[in-house]
RNA sequence: CAAGAUCGUCAGGCAGUCGCCCCUCAGACACUGCCCAACACUCAAGAAUCAGGUGUUAGGUAGUGUCUGAGGGGAGGAAAGUCCGGGCUGCGCAGGAUACAACAGUCGCUAACGGCGACCGCACGUAAAAGUGUAGGGAAAGUGCCACAGAAACAAUACUACCCUGCACAGGUCUGCAAUUUGAUAAUUACAGACCUGUGCAGGGAAAAGCUGAAAAGAGUGAGGUAAGAGCUCACAGCUGAGCUUGGUGACAAGUUCAGGAGGUAAACCCUGUUGGCAGCAAGGGGUUGGCUCGCUUAAAGCUAUCCGCUAGAGUCUUCCAGGAACCGCUCGAGCCUAUCAGCAAUGAUAUGCCCAGAUAGAUGGCUGCUCAACGACAGAACCCGGCUUAUCGAUGGUCUUGCUAA
């Protein structure tokens, strides 16, 4: 789990990023992002909805794997920029690792292209 | 040891590494309050001193925040479904009646329950046993309903078939008499009477039978009775209700006396009894100033649907302070462990010890290795408890019954 500086802590701020920010798509889920340089640090929130898996067990564990794929740096998101991962897929919950980073990889460094 | 039945317990383990939430302690820094010392100014005047006030600097102390370090704690038996019951909070009081809803054997347990325990009744189960289930008030207060099929679905009649009597017709048998034929016996025909059979009509009887259906008139045996029969009558047995006796706290059981003739359905209405005020942690939680509106015994407002009773205030705007997507409620509780005692048990009492999640985009985890028969089922707290129901890979302990073997 990730620090509370690196959470959202306004459950209106989700709707705002999700309604301004920027959209990136792939397999297993999609990014919502923005940027606000006033920040020092990035912040993160996963959202896993209950279409993907009825069990509350699974939606925690996808959303754990994710905040831990993110915080040990095998990925960097920049400074300043909130961050949203919607899921789509049941099937992270019981992904290899290697994987799991390799695709979340591609998806945050499409961030920083752009 | 085997088979059957039943009651529990656990819910992978270890190590490494990187993290998260809460609490406690220590340190550093920042801010705020208070205390104290020095100095300056002020009070303050012609001058000096003391007390008071203000500011600066240094120190102490308390609180808050951030960071660092150390220590402690961190999902479940169902955390789930949200089906019951309670605590807690608000609604001024929580009072009555009706409505509405839920429940229904007895005794006990419990804060309470629609829950639990023991027992009773009934049903099931086994070769026998141990056991299992139970949606258990009233159908003899009344109303309704009983599809399809069937003669008929609770009302006694009708229907099919049955029995008896009378009349008519047809046939048969017997008897009597007449006619014809014959020598005679005899034969044929007609008529009358009796009996039998069949058909039709009329009157009466009504028990048994009628292939259906979930259910069929609901009284089993014997005797009497009758044209034949029939609870038609009687006796006995069984059932139901009431009374009495004995046993039991009681449901009830056993016995006995009297009465009765009754289909099912109450998860149809209904009747009887018992219980229930409404809303829910998004509950709810501060002081203060001044107005305006309504009302003050013909009661505005109110706590549900209606009524009664009860209460003199109620609603709304506003000033200032406090607060600032916050904080409190928020976790010490009908709490847990162990032992003893009471009780068949549910459960209760006493004593020692213990503190055991409290988040808020929501912590309790990710990864790696070893291990185990097994990558480990079902599954994630959200105010808190007691139950019920549902999901669940497996591992393991006890108790009971029966059988076999050995001592």
């Amino acid at each position: 789990m990730i620090s509370k500086h690196n959470r959202f802590n306004r459950r209106n701020h989700v709707r705002y990023v999700y309604r301004k920010g920027q959209f990136i798509r792939s397999k297993y889920w999609s990014l919502n992002y923005i940027s606000k340089p006033v920040d020092k640090s990035y912040k993160l929130a996963v959202v896993v909805s209950k279409k993907v898996s009825k069990r509350a067990v699974v939606r925690n564990r996808i959303r754990r794997r994710l905040f831990e794929s993110v915080r040990q740096s095998h990925q960097v998101i920049p400074p300043g920029v909130e961050v949203i991962i919607t899921v789509y897929d049941e099937s992270v919950a019981n992904m290899p690792q290697a994987e799991l980073d390799k695709l979340l990889g591609v998806s945050v460094d499409r961030i920083r292209l752009q």
